[in-house]
RNA sequence: CGGGGCGUAGCGCAGCCUGGUAGCGCGUCUGUUUUGGGUACAGAAGGUCGUGAGUUCGAAUCUCGCCGCCCCGACCA
């Protein structure tokens, strides 16, 4: 992309309004555009992170095995009066009439809809185990959003749904997502520890809350240091083998990790010793839930078992905030002058800084490591504005892409670019064939 | 919803107390200049002062209503 026909309207001084450093940054990176409290317009930039995201999660999900479906924001009260959440959910539910005057909502989860579906269509235990989802917006009127996308009103999330034939088959499922969502984190560049949490409004029996820390974090988070040295890493993972997703999620909740909701102090001193001790504020960006028969039982979603009885399914859902990552990457990931993004999410691989615009010799050179870089399958940003050097280095440093390669006469009378890493602010000198060559590595395999 | 604050040019703000018909910086446009970390100079465009009513000869400024937004608290992916 050039940026000369890119839509990147990036802000030098920062909009009042915006109090933490994600917001400020998205703003300022032209990422987003408020609409109203808690309700945002995502632009080219903005819009093209969240895609990232919600397509790890789609990969991650597909590959454990999960099924991706569509369901409606907008949904008739009847399900949910069925269920009895039509009235415990409170204001937080934004209520619609429509021109007959049938109760309609927007939808802040999709139990009701899902379990509909599934009780319409499965009836034996054969056709289990069975897990859907979906990544489609959502809506929560929140007393007081804030915090820009961490807290909308509006906001994009996965939320997955598994039906089970029993409780065992119900905790695989429950191992079997955490897995899956550790992986996702660690393909977007994030820390993610799972927590013991409560369940809220959703209800049930079991349930973590994935916190990725920060200090901007609305949640008190108590943990053991250790486990921020757990990694998967390269592992070989087998979603169908029990024994192992059991495992990987015992390795991940053993170490003590709660928020403060759940924090046991006493049991915190006891379990973990003192230089390991860690207190300190975390984002909430996923949560998994086991709920037994919570809404199959009073919505008929029954199978028959092997002996021919009518049995209610056991449930979970499972729900990763995908517009609030993006907010949670940046506060995780930034420094003075703008965003770091991982590689695994960042809107454009790299970006190509032309040091003199419409110096024959220099426009040629940039416009080759783009079309080289293309060619590999990659895509640049390539600031191609009539700009001076300060003002396109700190675009790039706002906007944050992981790598740059900056060209100009002075490097190319001797046959070199730069190649910058905005992480750690490192840069090399090297021919243009170079750069491109270590970029591809970079990238290689994701 | 309780408490606090704000609404003036695309963005950041001053002007309001003490009414006299709107200004600064950044950005934008034109030209010149400059070119390896937000260049300098000259010129230009751009505002129903959130909105409705009231007071007044006259309202951005005073009064009341409404709307919107932000912050603190109780709640949440």
């Amino acid at each position: 992309m050039r940026f000369s026909r890119y839509f990147l309207p990036v802000l030098k001084e920062t909009p009042a309004e915006a109090q933490i450093v994600s917001h400020r940054y998205m703003l300022r990176a032209g990422m987003i555009k408020q609409a109203s409290a808690g309700i945002y317009s995502w632009l080219p930039l903005g819009f093209r992170v969240l895609r990232n995201i919600e397509r790890i999660i789609h990969e991650e999900q597909q590959r454990a095995g999960h099924l991706p479906i569509l369901m409606p924001t907008l949904q008739s009260a009847e399900l949910w009066r069925e269920s009895g959440r039509y009235d415990d959910y409170g204001q937080e539910m934004l209520r619609i009439t429509d021109r007959h005057g049938r109760d309609m909502l927007y939808t802040p989860t999709a139990e009701e809809l899902v379990t509909d579906i599934f009780r319409a269509h499965v009836t034996s235990y054969k056709d289990l185990p069975l897990t859907l989802y979906q990544i489609q917006w959502k809506f929560r009127d929140e007393i007081r959003p804030r915090f820009g996308v961490m807290r909308g009103r509006e906001f994009y999330m996965k939320d997955g749904y598994n039906f089970d034939i029993d409780a065992e088959h119900a905790l695989h499922a429950y191992n079997r997502h955490m897995v899956s969502y550790l992986r996702s984190y660690e393909r977007m560049g994030l820390k993610a520890i799972p927590m013991r949490a409560d369940s809220g409004p959703i209800g049930g029996e079991d349930t973590h809350e994935f916190l990725v820390l920060a200090e901007t974090g609305e949640s008190e988070v108590f943990y053991d240091s250790a486990i921020t040295e757990l990694s998967l890493g390269a592992r070989e993972i087998d979603y169908s083998d029990w024994d192992q997703c059991a495992l990987i999620a015992r390795e991940w909740t053993t170490p003590y990790a709660r928020t403060d909701e759940t924090h046991d102090q006493a049991l915190f001193e006891r379990e973990v010793p003192e230089e390991r001790r860690r207190v300190s504020r975390g984002i909430e960006v996923g949560q998994i839930f086991y709920f037994g028969t919570k809404y199959s039982a009073p919505m008929g979603a029954t199978v028959t078992n092997d002996r021919g009885e009518q049995v209610p399914v056991h449930m979970g859902s499972h729900g990763i905030g995908v517009s609030r990552l993006v907010g949670a990457i940046i506060e995780a990931s930034h420094d003075e002058r703008g965003i770091v993004w991982p590689e695994g999410v960042t809107p454009f691989h790299a970006g190509i800084v032309n040091l003199r615009q419409g110096d024959a010799e220099t426009d040629r050179a940039c416009e080759d490591i783009y079309a080289a870089l293309t060619e590999a399958g990659l895509e640049p940003l390539y600031d191609d504005r009539e700009e001076r050097a300060g003002a396109k280095f700190a675009t790039m440093d706002l906007i944050g892409l992981p790598w740059r390669i900056t060209v100009g006469p002075r490097g190319l009378k001797n046959g070199v670019v730069e190649l910058t890493c905005r992480r750690t602010g490192e840069s090399e000198e090297l021919s243009p064939e170079l750069a491109v060559a270590r970029i591809r590595e970079i990238y290689a395999g994701s």
